[in-house]
DNA sequence: CGGAAGATACGTACCGGTCAGTAACATTGT
DNA sequence: ACAATGTTACTGACCGGTACGTATCTTCCG
């Protein structure tokens, strides 16, 4: 109650919820400020107060996405793993399910990065940190897996994700549903199992 | 030279070519009508007296798109392949190479999905119905490789390749480049060869 | 032939609306 | 008092789209 929390009032997050949802729903551009604090319930220069600009206030958007993110691949479906094989396989499972709901809309961080070219983007920075981080952690469960080529198993499996989150918001019941099997074909291809 | 070509004369075509060139490289939201027709060399009356709105504008470019598309998936690298499996394969390394070039940015079709939710948009409707017709290619080309399970291999292709589009514009050196062996690895898991 | 009528293709100048962002001030709760 | 928020009104730039005038070429008729 002192002054624990710093400048985080009531507000800023308001706006953060409904900037979140509106831009994962809509895209980034096609969500105008004056939509952002309505839904917020609260008004523009409240946004201004805690945003120096749209573009951060998109980055702050992706940051909380990564986050996110993050719990939903160490952890997917709430579960946790310590067999790298199985862990990945969950993930993939678990979203290979949501791509199959209504109003799946891909990947916020990747959606971010066709919407914005450039790289020195704020949005962009954040995207592509993720991405960067993401790479390197597949490869290391790879690695994990025993993989005979484990730089190219977590790629292939980067790549085929990458595939559930672009090919899930275009066709319903489209080819996401068939990689948790292509995804395992793929893995044994690389781990001589015992 | 009677009556045969109806309203196609010249200032359509260089502003077709303006605005594919611009709408691929910034994304159509992002590119205003003012820019497209500086760049064609024309004044904005000419733009809609060939073209109803902006929206139809981006279906023509995507159209061109996705002729230009089936070219370069049939013919790869200008090639012609009898081969299912050498096919396939062909697309995916030139691919891979242009995925690593300066200025990629990924499927234009992709990425109009990204930047349009809504599936009424003219331009959704031919980024739909390119990828509706891709997967079915894919999975006749899996079949023919006498594929154990061709739909799912078919699927775990188009993964792959929209996994290459999307990772192509985010890392330059990134997954992309893995991409050929991991196809390679995921056709053999389903192949068994004599 | 000559020359108006029409079609074709294009530009000038402008419209109303929306965009991100701001200034100045009132209100609230602690 | 003080800090966070709301209220109102505004800016300048840009957006997609259009009304209207004009130059050029074709056509067909006297």
């Amino acid at each position: 109650m002192s002054k624990g929390n710093e400048a985080v009032p009531k507000a800023a997050d308001r706006i953060r919820a409904s900037a979140c949802e509106l831009f994962y729903r809509e895209g980034i551009r096609a969500v105008g400020v004056d939509e952002i604090v309505q839904r917020a319930g609260v008004t523009k220069p409240s946004l201004y107060r805690s945003f120096p600009s749209k573009d951060e206030l998109a980055a702050a958007y992706l940051r909380d996405y990564d986050q996110n993110f993050w719990v939903s691949f160490e952890n997917p479906g709430g579960k946790s793993y310590s067999d790298p094989r199985e862990h990945v396989l969950a993930y993939i499972r678990w979203l290979s399910k949501r791509a199959a709901t209504d109003g799946y809309r891909g990947c916020g961080l990747s959606n971010a990065t066709v919407e914005y070219p450039g790289r020195e983007h704020p949005a962009r920075q954040v995207a592509d940190a993720n991405k960067r981080a993401f790479r390197k952690r597949l490869r290391e469960l790879a690695a994990a897996m025993g993989a005979s080529k484990p730089d190219v198993l977590g790629d292939g499996l980067l790549l085929l994700i990458e595939g559930i989150y672009t090919t899930g918001q275009q066709t319903p019941a489209g080819p996401a549903q068939s990689a948790p099997q292509a995804a395992t074909a793929l893995i044994d291809a690389f781990v001589r199992s015992a």
